[in-house]
DNA sequence: TGTACATCAGTGAACGCGCGTTCACTGATGTAC
DNA sequence: TGTACATCAGTGAACGCGCGTTCACTGATGTAC
C-alpha cells in the first residue's frame, strides 16, 4: 500500500544521504540508493531536489548551518576559542555523512545561496571566536590566525576520518580522538597583545 | 593502426587519471575515460592494474612517494621545517590530482602495502625534520607536534583547493597560496626546550 | 458542511548512457637453441 | 644469425548493471464557494 503524501521526505531524503555517505562514502551515493532507503519511488526525489547535485547542495548547506549551531553554542556555553576548535572536530567525527560532502565543490552547486550563506555563517562562528580570544589584534592578523585555525582543525578532523593517524576511526574511538584534538590545539598560536 | 605494445602505458595512464582527477575531480574518474585519454582500448589497463581501485591506488601511492621526496629536498635543502610544511601545501596544489586522491580511502585499498610504505615514508619526512625543530622535545610531545603540523598544512591545502579560502584556486594564484602558507605556518606552536 | 477543482507529491515504466569487467583474439617481443 | 615458440600487452565486441532523468499517471490535500 503505497502512501502517497509522504509529508517527510525532503527531510528523510537528506537524513538517509547523510548515513550513506557515513556508510560507503560520498563516491558512492545514488540518488536510487536514497530513495531506496527511505522506501519510496526513485523518481520521488525530483519533487524536493531538482537533481542529484541539488539534494548533495542541500546536504552540504544544512551541513553547515549545523556545524554553525554547535559552534555558535560551544562558544556560548565555554567562551573558550580552543573548545570552538575542539567542537569543530567533533561535528566532523560525530557528523562525518555531513562533513565528507561540505568540502566537495565538486559534488555540489558551489554557488548555490543558500550553501554560500551556511558555509559563511560557519566561517564567521569561527572567526568570532577568534577574535576574542586575541584582543588587539589587527584584521589582518586576525584573518591570518582564523585560516591558520581553521585550517589546523580541519586538517585533523580530515586526517583522522582517512585514517591517517591512529589506523582508521574503526580503531580508535571519538572520545580519543577529541582527547587528541584538545591536544593538538595547544599548537596554535594566536596572535597576542603582550608580543606586540 | 593500432600501435601495440604501447611501452610505457602504465606510466601513461597513471599520468591521464592525474589529469582528469586534476580537471574534473575525484568523482568523475573512470577507467574508460583514462583509457581514452591516452589513446587505448578500454580493456588495456587490466593488465596493469587488476581493476579500477587499484589504477587509484597505484596513483596514491605515487602520489606520496612523490610527496615523501619533495618533503625530504625541501629539508635537504632548507633545514627548516616551516619551509618544508609550506612544500606540503604547494605539492597539493601543484600536484591536485594526486592528492585528491591520496586521503580517499573509501577510492583506494588502503592496506595495500605499496601505498602504506609511501605513507609511511611521507610522514616519516615530515617527522624527521620536525624533531630536529624541536630539540629536547620528548616522544609524546614530538607525535603531538607531528600531527598538528600536519594537520595545518593538510587542512591548509584542503581548504584551499575546496575554495573555502579566497573563492577557489581559480581565482587566486598558485603563490598567493604560497605566501600564505607560510604566514600560516607561523601560527604553528612547537615545544620548545626553553619552555620547559 | 459539501462539493468542485486546482495543486501537490507521489508511482512505476521507460529512456539512453557510461560504466567495469570478461572474453576470444592477435600482434609484438624476447628467449632457447 | 635464424627460427620456433612461449609470453606479453594489446584489441574490440559483448555482458549485465545501476544510474539520472523523463513521462504520463494517480491519489491526497487544500481552497473557493
Amino acid at each position: 500500500v503505497p502512501r502517497y503524501h509522504h509529508g517527510n521526505l525532503r527531510r528523510e531524503l537528506i537524513d538517509a544521504t547523510v548515513t550513506a555517505v557515513a556508510e560507503d562514502g560520498p563516491a558512492s551515493v545514488s540518488l536510487r540508493d536514497v530513495s531506496r532507503r527511505v522506501g519510496v519511488s526513485h523518481a520521488a526525489p525530483v519533487h524536493h531536489f531538482a537533481d542529484k547535485v541539488g539534494l548533495l547542495t542541500a546536504v552540504a548547506a544544512e551541513g553547515f548551518q549545523l556545524l554553525a549551531q554547535e559552534l555558535e553554542q560551544s562558544w556560548k556555553r565555554h567562551h573558550d576559542f580552543a573548545e570552538v576548535g575542539v567542537t569543530y572536530v567533533r561535528f566532523a567525527l560525530m557528523h562525518r555523512g555531513y562533513f565528507e560532502i561540505m568540502f566537495r565543490p565538486d559534488l555540489l552547486r558551489p554557488s548555490d545561496p543558500e550553501l554560500t550563506s551556511a558555509a559563511a555563517r560557519s566561517a564567521a562562528s569561527l572567526y568570532g571566536p577568534l577574535a576574542a580570544a586575541a584582543p588587539g589584534a589587527t584584521e589582518d592578523e586576525l584573518r591570518d590566525a582564523g585560516r591558520a585555525s581553521w585550517s589546523l582543525m580541519h586538517g585533523f578532523a580530515t586526517l583522522w576520518l582517512a585514517g591517517n593517524f591512529s589506523g582508521g576511526p574503526t580503531e580508535a574511538s571519538d572520545a580519543d580522538a577529541e582527547q587528541l584534538a584538545r591536544r593538538i590545539t595547544a599548537h596554535l598560536l594566536l596572535p597576542r597583545p603582550a608580543s606586540r
